[in-house]
DNA sequence: AAACCGGGGAT
DNA sequence: ATCCCAGGTTT
């Protein structure tokens, strides 16, 4: 009777659902890329990733053996490198642990690296049918407006009651289409800013509709802004090769390759910090460009100077490698570099 | 609970 | 300029 709304998602899914690479498939191997790629990345950003990593990584196994250079590379420009790394390590676990068979419990899926509530429970009733909810932005979106919740949705205890509402209505016959189903209203329909009201199959049960509160709900507290940080990159070439370092694994950016550069606040201090972060003494010559690359919790204001190598012994701190120029594009860098590798690729020799 | 961790598209 | 996206992990 209340949860006629169920059938009514369910029945416009069906009709309105878009034709996506993962919805061919129930194997959860490929499921799983899928939900790892899509974890705060959009559907259309994901499926050129999606395609070019199955095929090179069909199954498990063929993840597992990998090497991290070859996972990172594939992930190039995807961001949250820690995803790519999790993913490897856990495709790992499973071949020793589960003989590369995918677990099928809740609790071993949700024990991989990588995998959190949302994860677990997608895997779990896309790929095997079973009523555990997958809460991210677009559900916790949708049920807020439908069940007119006030709460902060950024705190867990919201989650924590979303999921129960959601384990009460589930459809046991249908679990995968009803997550999938609720997750593509709120791509399509109930969207953030203007929700397309008069398109929705289950507006005359949403409680913010009745009320005119679309706009207002969810309720969600605002994200600290991101600090801005002066920082110094050195392009030094020996003949047609390039200095490159390879950020350590953990951290920003952990595992892809750089044009090395420090934090400084000028000139001066950036000869200074670049000998106490490499072990090289540079001469900055040539100021060849400026470029600024935002990250969700970081500004990065960099300026690139074409610079001689003086001297220099390679500390441990560092891991910096001479690149053939047209080697740059086998190994992974990250957007916030593009600009500059471009400048490098096009322009063949520097000024 | 808050911070860290990428990148891009929509408004 | 702001939001936020099929979030997870660490502090």
């Amino acid at each position: 009777m209340q949860i006629t709304w169920v059938t009514a998602l369910l029945n416009w899914f069906q009709l309105h659902q878009r034709e996506l690479p993962w919805r061919q498939t129930k194997d959860p191997y490929a499921i799983w890329v899928s939900e790892i790629m899509l974890q705060q990345t959009r559907v259309e950003t994901v499926v050129p990733y999606y395609r070019r990593f199955l095929e090179r990584f069909p199954t498990v196994e063929h993840l597992a053996k990998a090497q991290i250079d070859e996972v990172l590379k594939l992930w190039e420009g995807l961001g949250y490198y820690t995803r790519a790394k999790n993913l490897h390590r856990a495709a790992q676990v499973i071949q020793q642990e589960y003989q590369s068979v995918f677990p099928r419990s809740h609790s071993e899926v949700l024990a991989l690296p990588g995998i959190g509530d949302y994860t677990a429970g997608a895997i779990m009733s896309i790929a095997y049918g079973q009523p555990f909810p997958a809460i991210d932005g677009n559900v916790l979106r949708v049920i807020a407006r439908l069940q007119l919740v006030q709460k902060d949705i950024s705190l867990p205890q919201t989650k924590t009651e979303v999921a129960a509402f959601l384990k009460g209505v589930f459809p046991l016959e249908q679990a995968s289409d009803f997550t999938q189903a609720l997750m593509e209203l709120g791509a399509l329909v109930c969207l953030p800013m203007t929700p397309k009201c008069t398109l929705c199959p289950i507006q005359v049960h949403c409680q913010a509709k009745q009320r005119n509160m679309q706009q207002e709900l969810p309720i969600k507290s605002k994200k600290t802004l991101p600090k801005r940080e002066k920082r110094y990159l050195a392009i030094i070439q020996q003949g047609d090769k390039i200095l490159m370092n390879k950020r350590p694994m953990a951290g920003l950016l952990g595992g892809l390759w750089e044009f090395p550069g420090v934090e400084s606040k000028n000139k001066q201090d950036f000869v200074q910090n670049f000998k106490r972060q490499f072990g090289l003494t540079i001469i900055p010559k040539v100021h060849k460009l400026d470029t600024s690359h935002v990250f969700s919790h970081r500004i990065w204001e960099m300026k690139v100077y074409h610079s001689e190598l003086v001297s220099g012994e390679v500390t441990t701190a560092a891991d910096l490698h001479w690149i053939p120029i047209d080697q740059l594009n086998t190994i992974a860098i990250p957007s916030a570099f593009q600009k500059i590798k471009d400048s490098l690729l096009l322009g063949g020799k520097l000024c």
